[in-house]
DNA sequence: TTGGAGTGTCAACAAGGCTGACATAAAGTA
DNA sequence: TACTTTATGTCAGCCTTGTTGACACTCCAA
């Protein structure tokens, strides 16, 4: 890839971050960072008879406790019989509990017990641990440049779920 | 969230960018926003019958022509059976030739096929169009933090991966 | 009362990881 | 030369996690 043919690159100096070569680092950037970004919980995750979807499942559950079923799914964005086969044995090996919904008894609210608790602590902490050696070497400007481009890269409908997610942290 | 982007991380001497709560909201950024990375591509693989190992590997192989089936098997970190079965289909559907080395007779030198390199292309310009749409609304600032933080969270084996591909592409 | 929404579950299937075992050819080494 | 190691391929079997399709049940709302 010669940067002469490059169209983008032509249009003038400030545009250099936007050529076919700079967009493709950028692919890889990706890859090789969640493949870092996964690896740390993933390793717990193995010793037991969990994956990621185990761990991601847990993780939302933690952070917006009581969320129904459908909600979860939409931010999971996967069929509900993946996650119901993901929820029947989280529920069973009691790291999440699920309540009949009190004003409309078809919903189910989703919890962590106890149990989920200490294991959503424990990944977070494994996948935080990486995450914060990161944001501290690159300092504050990257981390917030770094969110900016992660959310112009998401579909509208994850924004407003990520979006949501944030508002509901803070 | 009171104004906008909450920033308490622009002050250099502030560490409020390390907290609990903004590492979690990195991840979730991490979650959502390689969903829409890997949507596009997904889109176009799910009508051939193809899936997401088949795009890295072709991926890997148009960006290093002519490389073993060894470093590739290091860049994808998969085991050869799991690359040989994607290897196998794209060589029999054509997408994808594997050629006896000339000093080393024992490796297999990976090109891709007019065929490979057009849907390479198309992948490529898929994932890449978002990408550049995401790139061109943050902002030259913005990318420069991105790709810092990603290569930060790098395990170092990938980071080098990372680097030499880099630099083979300047 | 009926339609539709929310949920759970069964069955079947596919992709793409994994391990283990074994085969082959070529290269390197004692 | 004989032995070992390396690079690769392949078979078999297993797991997780995604998919579709079908069906049942409960309950809300029109």
């Amino acid at each position: 890839m010669a940067d002469g043919r490059q169209n983008s690159a032509v249009r003038g100096d400030s545009l250099l971050f936007l050529t076919d070569e700079q967009l493709r680092q950028g692919s890889e950037a990706m890859f090789f960072a969640y493949r870092g970004f996964t690896a740390d919980p993933d390793r717990i995750l193995a010793d037991l008879t969990y994956g990621r979807a185990h761990h991601r499942a847990i993780h939302f559950i933690g952070r917006a406790p009581g969320t129904t079923v459908n909600n979860l799914l939409n931010i999971l964005g996967v069929t509900k019989q993946s996650l119901n086969r993901v929820l029947r044995t989280l529920i069973s090996d009691g790291l999440v509990k699920s309540q009949v919904g009190r004003n409309d008894k078809r919903e189910r609210h989703l919890h962590l017990t106890d149990a989920g608790r200490a294991l959503e602590q424990e990944l977070s902490d494994a996948q935080r641990a990486r995450l914060r050696a990161a944001f501290r070497d690159a300092g504050p400007e990257a981390v917030a440049g770094f969110r900016t481009v992660l959310e112009a890269m998401m579909d509208p409908e994850m924004r407003a779920s990520y979006a949501r997610l944030k508002e509901s942290g803070t």
